[in-house]
DNA sequence: AGCTTTCAACTTTTT
DNA sequence: GTTGAAAGCT
């Protein structure tokens, strides 16, 4: 290792972050101003002073961040150190003190933590209700509450409506069962650890004195009570830095407050706060678009994002006659881009929206032009244990020498095979260099195992070869439907889940997930209709086994994290953090972006919270944008004029192509749309 | 009363 | 393309 310090190479904003480490500091980082890479070297400069890996914690949102923030770590403090770093989520963090201090709450050590679902079955025992929306609903308020540092009476003289009352009645029951079976929801990893360390002087130095130095990623992403958990953590000395985006701030509606900004140079009057503004990410042309929409919003703390970029291409303004029209013009700029000399990869596209459901028309026309793609968000569904289980049969069926699945699918649900004969199996397929399912027909097994074990094994690989020629010749929904419960039942499948799982509601929830699973592989059975672009065509019929292929290919790249060069669509929200080369930001009218629903007003704080959004979309492209509005768009079945955005007058798109003279710019802008409608005529010729 | 049909609406999401 | 609510039908 060289002796350079770990911060060579920042610019004087980013090493005056890094450097200020006696007290309490808040970065304001700017898109794309290397908040990541601040935060990673001052944990490096932490190390550097003398702080031990174990006194310094990094809290972001979510585990990816996370997991990423290690990476980075790793890559410049080295494997040894990072591994000791507390990096986590503000949830992981509340995990970890729970454990090890419940039991001065009058929690036991191993308490469970109910997910979302679980948390919806109390709910509805505890209100007395079977109705899920009713349910889904208190949920809502009572989480957003509890995000609030409102305790059940609070809540009820909170409570401005009805609706709200029940919710505050609902929410006292709820946490007397929480307590009653030893659990704790989502918000009590954060509310509880709070609670702990307000009450408890003893647990409050001991963690103060455990956790010397926090950084938080995302601040303004924090809700109130996360806001009181740093300040508890880090106690009199304030030794923490914040790093947040004000103008990212796009969170308020699940509890995220800005008030969170406001509060610090308040709070911790010995503040320092510094701005980074040097962006390096976009061109000039989509900074200036950027700035020139945030000025919209009043600011927290005034800065300015600026490059050495160049200006580079214009931001290019698309009207779209209507939705379908909108998304053939995307899919034609990815065309025209990627037919100009080196090409972009497929994934250097985004195409960007406000609402999930915008996807469905663009997937269409990037599937028509055979252009791959990935939608974010989403695919959980995958993760769940009984899903996982099902899967591995699917994938087992799909490859037989796929080792893991078969392991996954002969022991689940057990069989009376137990790891002594799988161990030998494996032992013995790894000495003929074949798969385990291969090993299971071989003659000289007997060699490695006894009569009784070699026929459960022959039953079981009997069994999955039967099964496969069955999913081979099963085609349409209803077919498939019945092959697969008939699999079901043969496997005993809801009978393993009943008898696994302590809690009869939680089995029923993981069956009501299978059958789901069911369902949506018997619907891709079906040969799907569509309606595209005014041509009707039907998607073949799929037997079961080519489904399986489907799902046994995604999850296996999902497994291995590999990316695959791939348009992403995302909402707008999700996108945050990301960039890409080529941005297209779809949807840009009135309703949509900002949104407003038909029958509300809208707020001024909602406004701001959609222009920050707009705001967050621009930021995303690297080198070229186009921003995309409707004429005529689709509202339930009929079709209405469609407003563009206020957000594009904002952004003074005819202003940002500079200081250019007039007539010189005209005559540029002429020989552009040429080479652009040659470039369309070109690309759309193949597509048809 | 309980069923079917029709109509209109349609955010954003992590732990 | 789905879901929920309200109107209409048996």
């Amino acid at each position: 290792m060289s002796s350079a310090p770990p911060s060579a190479g920042l610019n004087p904003a980013q090493l005056a972050a890094v450097h200020h480490l006696d007290g309490p500091c808040l970065v304001i980082a700017g898109a794309g101003s290397g908040k990541t890479r601040v935060i990673t070297t001052k944990i490096a400069q932490l190390l550097v002073s003398g702080y031990r890996p174990s006194q310094i914690a990094a809290i972001t949102f979510t585990n990816k961040a996370a997991q990423e923030m290690r990476e980075r770590a790793k890559s410049l403090v080295g494997n040894k150190a990072a591994k000791d770093l507390a990096i986590s989520t503000f949830h992981s963090l509340g995990v970890r003190l729970l454990r090890e201090e419940g039991s001065r709450l009058g929690l036991k050590e191993q308490f469970s933590i109910l997910d979302s679902d679980d948390v919806l079955n109390v709910l509805k025992d505890a209100g007395g209700t079977v109705d899920i929306n009713q349910a889904k609903r208190w949920q809502w308020t009572i989480s957003l509450w509890k995000n609030q540092g409102l305790n059940p009476t609070q809540a009820a003289h909170a409570a401005k409506d009805e609706d709200e009352r029940a919710a505050a009645a609902v929410m006292v029951r709820y946490q007397e069962r929480l307590s009653a079976y030893q659990a704790v929801d989502f918000d009590d990893l954060i509310t509880l650890p709070l609670k702990l360390l307000t009450t408890d002087t003893e647990a409050r130095e001991k963690w103060q004195n455990k956790l010397r130095y926090v950084l938080v990623d995302e601040y303004q992403d924090t809700n109130a009570v996360q806001y009181e958990l740093l300040k508890a953590l880090v106690g009199e000395r304030g030794m923490f830095t914040a790093v947040g985006d004000d103008d990212q701030s796009i969170y308020g509606w699940r509890g995220a407050t800005i008030e969170n900004l406001k509060r610090l140079p308040q709070d911790y009057p010995a503040l320092k706060v510094i701005p980074l503004e040097q962006n390096y990410r976009s061109t000039g042309s989509i900074l200036r678009a950027a700035n020139n929409v945030i000025a919209g919003n009043p600011k927290l703390f005034e800065k300015k994002l600026w490059s050495e970029y160049g200006d580079g291409e214009p931001i290019a303004l698309l009207v779209a006659d209507g939705e379908e029209h909108e998304a053939e013009r995307a899919v034609a700029r990815i065309q025209a881009l990627r037919a100009d000399g080196k090409g972009p990869a497929f994934k250097d596209f985004a195409i960007l929206y406000r609402a999930n459901h915008q996807a469905r028309i663009f997937e269409q026309a990037l599937r028509r032009a055979q252009i791959p793609y990935k939608v974010s968000g989403g695919q959980s569904f995958f993760d769940k244990a009984e899903i996982k289980d099902l899967c591995g049969w699917l994938r087992l069926l799909v490859n037989q020498d796929d080792d893991p699945a078969f392991l996954r699918a002969v022991t689940t649900p057990k069989r009376g095979i137990g790891h002594q004969t799988l161990g030998s199996l494996g032992k013995f397929s790894a000495q003929w260099k074949c798969s385990m399912f291969e090993a299971l027909f071989s003659e000289s097994l007997a060699t490695a195992l006894n009569a009784r074990a070699i026929a459960g094994l022959h039953e079981f690989g009997r069994y999955i070869n039967d099964l496969q020629c069955r999913a081979r010749h099963t085609e349409g929904e209803t077919a498939a439907r019945a092959m697969l419960m008939e699999w079901l039942k043969d496997i005993s499948y809801e009978t393993h889940l009943l008898e696994h799982e302590e809690n009869e509601k939680v089995a029923q929830a993981r069956w009501g997930n299978v059958l789901d699973f069911v369902d949506w592989i018997a619907k891709r059975c079906g040969g799907q209709h569509s309606e595209e672009g005014g041509v009707s065509f039907t998607e073949p019929k799929q037997s079961v086994l080519d489904v399986a292929q489907t799902i046994s290919i995604i999850l296996s790249l999902a497994e291995r994290g590999e990316e695959q060069d791939q348009v992403t669509l995302t909402t707008l929200h999700a996108s945050k953090g990301l960039e890409w080369p080529h941005v297209v930001l779809v949807g840009v009218n009135e309703g949509l972006l900002p949104f407003k629903r038909e029958d509300e007003e809208m707020t001024l704080e909602a406004l701001q919270e959609e222009r920050r959004l707009m705001y967050v979309g621009i930021t995303r492209a690297r080198t070229t944008l186009a921003v995309s509005t409707l004429r005529r768009r689709k509202r339930g079945r009929d079709t209405v004029a469609g407003i563009p955005s206020r957000f594009l007058a904002e952004m003074k798109l005819d202003e940002a192509s500079g200081r250019e003279d007039p007539r010189e710019k005209l005559k540029r802008l002429r020989a552009e749309l040429a080479a652009k409608a040659d470039k369309a005529d070109n690309a759309a010729k193949p597509a048809d």
